[in-house]
DNA sequence: AATGAATGAGCGTTCATTCAT
DNA sequence: GATGAATGAACGCTCATTCAT
């Protein structure tokens, strides 16, 4: 249950721009020079995405925040959507390597479940800003929001077979729906991180973990009296 | 817990207190005439802020199709905010009402929250199409997302008051914070909903009913075992 | 020969504009304010095309002109093609108009040619101007450039009929084929109107009507001897 | 009549007085590498202009045709417009020297008006692509609109002197104007070419030749009995 | 009450040209 | 000589809102 597979897939997913307008645009830049300017772009969009959302960036704010011209940002992406999709391929895939669990965890099942939880909300918290914005553009724009369904999918499918396989050792219910029951357990945690993380409703983060932690555990009708 | 209260709070919580631009407009108007514009201009709203979304509704679709002119649009509402707030106001109450589990409903907790589920899906999918919307413009504009905080806080207290009864009444586990559990189990249900219902990820009705009733249940540590 | 089906089958042809961008735009205006701008934004159009040619011309000169808005502009033009579409259409129809030969004319061939040279001739002088507009928009813009074609193939056609008219009747050489034939002499005056009045080389306008009628009534093979 | 001194003439009106920016720019390149690419970009813009016109032909499409970088360009010429007189300066050389009448050809007036006309289509029909460019650009660029009007007038006084000759020789009608004359037929063979060649009208060559030959002859009164 | 015409600020994008290496 | 990155002025178009009947 590495990240690596995940983050591969994603990324495919995400790398499938439309042509580019001409040759240039879109392709690495040739010098250290070039390199640098399109790095500068894209930690500029990274602040202003997050700080004011994709409907109030406009080009020059993040043109402006990486001290170019407005036709610099053009010599490197095609338009706001372009650099959105990088920004957030970036995001997402810092996002899969943080919320992993390395295949060296404890074998405990309630462990990994609680260190899945943990990374979960550390992950989230630690690029809740994008996500937020993510979250924006794909209620309006219909390759984002086919985007945040995939990475929602990922996580699901991620889940729903360590419930399977839970349910083939015989350690929890096995009548219930694994898909189905997957899709409610990542609404549980991500829907948490988004209400608390980005709308503000406050909780103890230790709190937070052990809460979800139980609640999907018992949930599943996983023994907790041996795990704790 | 009958649905009138929470959408009392609610309405005070969404009535929209800024001066009218003329002493007129935002008023309930006089005649009969009127009101019947007025009427037609939301439910003209309703309609093309669910299939266009927020953003790309325009004051003249809502006008043509209410068949008035642009003009007469602002005889009754002052903004394009204005009459989503008005759309979405009369949009909750009815979510509200279809989400409440009536006083008289079985006392079986399991039963109870079965019931409340079920409503909640049944009232979501009538209402998915403004729901969607609410959403998206909850994304990028604070009232709005102050709006939906409070919608949400409104259904989690709902929760987390019951589960608090349960916690006295000694049929489940008193360990767990009451508000974070509630919080937790809030974003399961409503989120899958927006999963099932807006994004598309399609799952039976009553498979997901039952899914999220086990699982709820269950995770709070009430004893299926009687329940059913 | 009358103009009244060619300018029917051009009006055909022009009219055929995408759909509008709202159902509103392109509309006749329902209110004679209305009319009257749609009008002054017409008459503007001509002015600063004529003027400026469709390159230079931006939609805020021509507003400027017309003493309105950039916004009104877009109330009743979809684009500048669009606007130039309708000034060209109402300058062709009078061009045909202007340019035909009543069919009142002297029968004698030697005079019709005359006239309907000398006609061409005053008519091209009437609207030179956005003639030479069309031209150049012809030379980047496929739509137009088929326009121009359309005009074209309307006065060769015209022309010939009015030589195989003649073969057949036996006064005028059989052995050319009509309509390269006709081609070549629609060449001949046109460009001629070309050179002289949009690119300015001069010459005495009743000499030009001689010497085009002297070189296409006997380049067909007309006996002039009767004629004159 | 040989085509050197008109393209002697042209030549010099053609060329462009204006002081380069850098001392370098617009001189022949030293260095036989610098002559090459002078070549390449000569060769890749008019590639580039017949494909694209004028006004979507940008300097980097050129400079990625030559396969240099767009900086290069400018080290050799200073603006779109001077690469375009350069380009369009060889095509004039070249259309000039396919389109004379060798001075050996058969002195029969009706043959050598034959020649000029077979040779003009076919002179054309090679360069096709990039006079329809010049014809675009005289339309909006005074610069080019002169050039074009002084390639016109070396093919219409070669004409008028033609003309003029035959005049006196007593073999066609001495009443007609020469120059207005040599003006219309002017326009009638290269407009013609421009008709078929340009815009598509389609035409068998050897007919196009005959018959414009026919109408010229016989337009300026030559006797074709003695000539066929 | 209703109409529909008028307004204009605001922003994404292009591309010829210059500059630093 | 060659490179390719950087520049920024310029303009079409949208649409919420106001205005005159």
């Amino acid at each position: 249950m590495s990240s690596t597979p995940d983050a591969a897939v994603l990324a495919d997913a995400l790398s499938t721009p439309r042509p580019a307008r001409s040759a240039e645009v879109g392709q690495a830049p040739r010098t250290d020079r070039g390199r640098r300017t399109r790095r500068r772009l894209l930690d500029a969009a990274a602040v202003v995405f997050a700080r004011d959302g994709f409907l109030d960036t406009k080009i020059t704010d993040i043109a402006a925040e990486a001290k170019v011209s407005s036709g610099t940002f053009y010599n490197y992406f095609e338009t706001k959507e372009a650099i959105f999709t990088a920004v957030i391929q970036q995001t997402i895939e810092r996002l899969f390597l943080a919320a992993s669990v390395p295949p060296e965890t404890d074998r405990s099942p309630l462990v990994r479940i609680e260190t899945a939880t943990r990374n979960y909300l550390l992950a989230y918290r630690e690029h809740a800003g994008l996500l937020a914005i993510l979250e924006q553009v794909a209620t309006f724009n219909a390759d984002f929001r086919e985007m945040r369904r995939e990475i929602r999918q990922t996580f699901r499918n991620r889940t729903s077979r360590g419930i399977a396989r839970m349910q083939q050792q015989g350690i929890v219910d096995a009548s219930l729906p694994a898909q189905c029951t997957a899709e409610a357990l990542t609404s549980m945690v991500s829907n948490f991180c988004y209400v608390s993380l980005v709308l503000g409703e406050d909780y103890d983060h230790e709190e937070a973990v052990r809460t979800l932690t139980t609640l999907w555990a018992r949930g599943i009708g996983l023994d907790l009296a041996g795990g704790r």
